[in-house]
DNA sequence: AACTCCCACAACCGCGAACCT
DNA sequence: GAGGTTCGCGGTTGTGGGAGT
């Protein structure tokens, strides 16, 4: 199928995002919504694509974003989810409330990869290094490898639990995803699953989030004003942050 | 102080899926 | 059903800042 460049080369912005830019492409959203990206640069008069408005505002200017880094509870989460999904992150990411997948995916990248390498962890497959060399011991995953992993693993959300089921591999494990799986997880696996982890919304800071944000003066606008138009697009919202059942447009 | 290297993160690119006509 | 358009995803790159020499 022929398709056109998402934008016209010509006379079009790309790299860092300047403030006044920041600011016209949330002013305009604030407005108007997006009804449609492609338009969105035109309408809101900035010389981007579309394509990178929507980049900008899901990734960065999202007023629900929890910037900062992961609690050990996401992490753990993560590194989890990871093992079962592998590198879906857009998945990942609907299951942790405020994160964005481009976030996950560079902190992944960054920083979980070279700590499960440093723990001997195969962040790939999620198994014991040492372990891969012969497959009849390849039954461990990351959460059992040791006992001074599942120490680190002690979260106040976790509790230092080692799932049952993570002695599978992932194969193993995404096959059999149901019987064996955790309640909270089970629940994970399900495609129309609402964003659950009461956990993280309650985590501190997280209460009035946004109200939060703005006090710290984490984000160009002031949140009051914001809160009448996330009502008014909450529908929208909700289909920006996850709920990928909702339908499209 | 100047330079280089490394790291973290924002942003871009290309592709496939979903949707529309 | 075919072709066209838009969106979203995942991989990759670019860039700024900090650390080290």
């Amino acid at each position: 199928m022929g398709r056109r460049p998402c934008c016209d080369k010509l006379g079009v912005k790309k790299g860092p995002w300047s403030a006044e830019e920041d600011e016209k492409l949330v002013g305009f959203i604030l407005a108007n919504g997006h009804c449609c990206w492609r338009a969105v640069p035109k309408l809101a008069g900035l010389l981007r694509c579309g394509k990178s408005c929507r980049l900008r505002w899901t990734n960065y200017l999202r007023p629900d974003l929890r910037r900062g880094l992961l609690s050990d509870v996401e992490e753990q989460l993560v590194i989890d989810l990871h093992a079962r999904l592998g590198n879906r992150w857009s998945k990942i990411a609907a299951m942790l409330p405020g994160r964005t997948d481009n976030e996950i995916k560079n902190l992944w990248n960054t920083h979980i990869k070279k700590k499960l390498l440093r723990r001997g962890i195969d962040p790939v497959t999620h198994q014991l290094l040492d372990r891969q060399a012969s497959p009849v011991a390849s039954q461990s995953t990351v959460t059992t490898d040791s006992k001074s992993d599942a120490d680190q693993f002690q979260s106040p959300g976790n509790q230092g639990h080692i799932p049952s089921w993570d002695n599978k591999n992932p194969a193993e494990a995404s096959s059999s995803a149901g019987s064996a799986d955790p309640p909270l997880m089970n629940c994970l696996w399900e495609d129309d699953a609402p964003v659950l982890l009461e956990e993280l919304w309650q985590l501190p800071g997280n209460e009035d989030n946004y109200g939060a944000i703005a006090a710290a003066g984490q984000v160009p606008w002031d949140y009051e004003g914001c809160c009448e138009w996330l009502l008014d697009y909450q529908d929208f919202e909700e289909g920006d942050v996850g709920s990928e059942n909702l339908p499209r447009r």
